[in-house]
DNA sequence: GTCCCGCAATGGTGTTACCTTTCGACCCCA
DNA sequence: TGGGGTCGAAAGGTAACACCATTGCGGGAC
């Protein structure tokens, strides 16, 4: 996630602009003026365009002659884009977005870990179960903060370790999703037994390169999050 | 995927470094400037900025002051970039990219067809058994190039109506995906029965609503593409 | 009254020139 | 050898300009 931002002016417009629209504030349809911008942030005509440049590359905004910058409807973002997930993380979008990203999560961690089963190196596979362990030890005793942080290391390694850039690349997106979830309550007091069984199992699987049973592993370890997110309204399939 | 590019002056410029960068003939590292880029394609230093935080928003450099514009490295690119993934389609990382994209397409269409069978419009409903039942029709009469189109239409439409805006987000980059397959020869000259079959069956699953049914035939029908990968270099998880 | 044509206002596009700020490299001296 | 200070390269930011694609309005013809 781009920290990024706060240094140049870009990145004050920039955030402000993006949350706007993200956030509904400004609709699709509704123009905005490079001079505006000037007027609005005090910033010369050079960094008004700018921001619009990368606005427009995120596929929030066109810009075309005479009629000024149009905020592009939804349908047309980058919703991959790290920042465009941030400002609906942190908005009112919010809970879609959380939807969004634990369904993203359930599809791709399983396979993640298959292909993390298959390519890890030698480190990363003794590393996974020192993690799987580790967080037995930490949720037993309770210490939710560190459990946290080890539970973000061991999805992240998962996806580093599945040798695809693109779930790689999910990274950062999953830990923002676990942090959220904690913050939002959604974690039990002390985590479940359950759960750190199905850590414990994804991690042997990976570690002895079972890739069909890591997948399976994680399937499962990820059918408590489905249920942990049902008071957010995503749907639990456990019937047809 | 973004037509647009070749209208501005910003177009040329991105499309050349961003393709260098991706392919590797900029590898991170080196440095560019701003007065080497105004040279380079003649256009002034405005347009060359600009081009620099839209590549610099992409994540494929970093500009410094007294330092220059600084290839980054793969690992901070955005590889949900529409852009960044065609251009790796385009160059040599192909294959690496299909292989990822292939992975990603099988983490996330079954899910989005559960999805879809639960949150998809009666008309949509209706399409997705219309143009099963045409792919049927197009591939015993060996017309690829029309069951081409239906396919992208029929993998384009379920995940749209999957509700997850960041699995629609998806539709472009499979169909790109689809047709790269086309064309690298990696189908066969007439679908086989197994690949009609298992549209026809996830278009009925979605449509009544059979949401793990939906599910399943996906990822059946995936298996498919699973082996026709082979290849490419895609393991086929067949035993374990 | 309606339709079409043309003109003028608007606002992005691209260029140039200029000043400011930062920080890496190099040099000098201890 | 190494610490610190100076210099200058290169981005950051501002300003003012010519240019031109739209578009919307107004006027004239029918």
């Amino acid at each position: 996630m781009s920290r990024a931002g706060f240094e140049s002016r870009h990145g004050a417009v920039l955030e402000a602009i993006g949350r706007e629209i993200t956030e509904g504030e400004l609709a699709p349809g509704d123009t905005l003026t490079l001079e505006g911008m000037q007027g609005r942030f005090g910033v010369s005509r050079t960094v008004a365009r700018e921001t619009m440049r990368i606005l427009e590359s995120m596929g929030l905004v066109t810009s075309r002659r005479r009629v000024g910058i149009t905020v592009q409807d939804a349908a047309s973002w980058n919703v991959f884009d790290p920042r465009v997930i941030w400002w609906r993380l942190a908005g009112s979008g919010r809970d879609a977005q959380l939807r969004s990203l634990t369904e993203l999560r359930i599809a791709v961690e399983p396979l993640a870990a298959g292909a993390a089963a298959y390519y890890a190196s030698a480190e990363q596979r003794t590393r996974i179960v020192e993690l799987g362990a580790r967080l037995r030890g930490l949720g037993e005793r309770g210490l939710l903060a560190d459990f946290l942080d080890a539970d973000i290391a061991f999805h992240t390694l998962l996806l580093e370790a599945s040798g695809n850039e693109m779930f790689a690349a999910l990274a950062d997106v999953v830990a923002v999703v676990l942090r959220g979830r904690t913050r939002l309550g959604l974690m039990p007091q002390q985590p479940v037994p359950e759960a750190l069984d199905a850590h414990e199992n994804v991690a042997a699987a990976v570690s002895s390169g079972q890739y069909r049973k890591a997948e399976e592993a994680m399937r499962d370890l990820l059918g408590e999050v489905r249920d942990a997110m049902a008071p957010l309204g995503v749907d639990d399939p456990s019937l047809d």
